[in-house]
DNA sequence: ACTTATTATTAGCCTCCTCTAAATATATAT
DNA sequence: ATATATATTTAGAGGAGGCTAATAATAAGT
């Protein structure tokens, strides 16, 4: 079994992919110092996990890849559960599937996807990937690049970062709903929406984040 | 906070103890070494959580038992959680708790207590630390050394050893119930009992590690 | 093209936890 | 009491993962 900070470097190598990822980038997603990722980096190509061009990035191999998948299913598993059981804040779930995610044996992933009745979608729109690594193809587009005038529904809003995620909620803006969008304002990016008939200008960092489809809910 | 390492190693000395702990008996039960349990031990007299004298054993200090009851609360409150809401078998309860309760925040501790109702006992019978490490004054005795035909009620049955415990479960031998000491073979330490009616032989060695109250229960 | 700034990597060190082999204490048996 | 067996500790090493400081490679700016 992989270690935590294995799993750790996997998972963030996959987030911030599919593209080759900078050192650099690894690293402060890690929290760690640059050297420390390379290390690592170095470590996971030897064991066939990562592919490492030096001073050029890295990418998954297929079997990185579908490491890196079930840290993501466990942990969009157990948020998935903990919102259903307990009610914490949505700030609290994402830390504590955070820790969690490593300790969680293969059975105990099962029994969990099973009480749940084996969800495709965590609360806050993320697909699961399956026992094996399938995900969905993803026929999502992002609010900021969605076609005017049209309503469409929200699909995905992102996990970290609990202070926007807070103010997503407190707006409506959330998986389900629906949302048209009315206008580009094109000079800072920034966008005007219609949600069920509240009007309202969101940032385009924000309308970067979140996702939407034009067909029904999946 | 303290490593995988350090809490098990605490959690064992507590389990093992109250006397003196052996560095072998704690090398086994952690399926390590003698030599890496007895560098261990002197790491942990080093941060003051244990008190060693060479050659003798080992034995915590009271921060030493805080720290350990506060995993102990953590893995009772987890076989709690995870026996009412998923239902997994008793055997894989404890596993899955061994693992999970060094990821456990404050925070999900005080959730799951409170989603709970803040339980005394887990599913086996014992008694979940408070908060603090508080753990109730135990009045109760070992099945093998109660009073003679007198009706008592099983408290607790261990929760490791998953054979044994499926085979107790099996023959009504759970918390809550009653049964009668009927007599004591001595010859071999066999004992006969009455449960509710139906009679039955078990060993000694399963007699040492259920425990039974006189008195209501709590 | 040459200099400067930014990124990556290497070198060297540290802590934690593990191991095996060797040495030392304690306990047991004659 | 002495020899033997068992338990414990020490010595020495290694892997994983982290850090800082120094070096090397790439990118950017003039």
């Amino acid at each position: 079994m992989d270690s935590v900070a294995v799993e750790n470097y996997l998972k963030s190598i996959w987030q911030l992919g599919p593209n080759d990822v900078a050192t650099l980038d690894l690293a402060q997603h890690l929290n760690v110092a640059p050297a420390s990722a390379t290390k690592m980096i170095q470590r996971l190509t030897e064991k066939g996990l990562v592919n490492h061009i030096p001073y050029r990035g890295a990418s998954l191999t297929s079997e990185g890849e579908r490491r890196a998948l079930s840290v993501v299913r466990r942990h969009r598993l157990l948020e998935t559960f903990l919102a259903q059981t307990l009610d914490l804040g949505s700030e609290q779930l994402h830390d504590e599937a955070e820790r969690l995610e490593h300790a969680l044996s293969n059975d105990l992933e099962k029994a969990i996807s099973d009480y749940l009745g084996n969800p495709q979608r965590d609360p806050h729109g993320h697909p699961i990937p399956g026992p094996n690594g399938e995900l969905p193809v993803d026929t999502e587009l992002l609010l900021s690049e969605c076609p005017l005038n049209q309503y469409v529904t929200i699909t995905q809003v992102p996990d970290r970062n609990s202070e926007m995620l807070t103010w997503l909620e407190q707006n409506d803006l959330f998986p389900g709903n629906q949302v048209k969008l009315v206008s580009k304002d094109s000079f800072d990016g920034g966008l005007t929406i219609d949600l069920g008939g509240k009007i309202m200008q969101i940032a385009e960092s924000v309308a970067k984040l979140v996702y939407v489809s034009a067909e029904d809910e999946t």
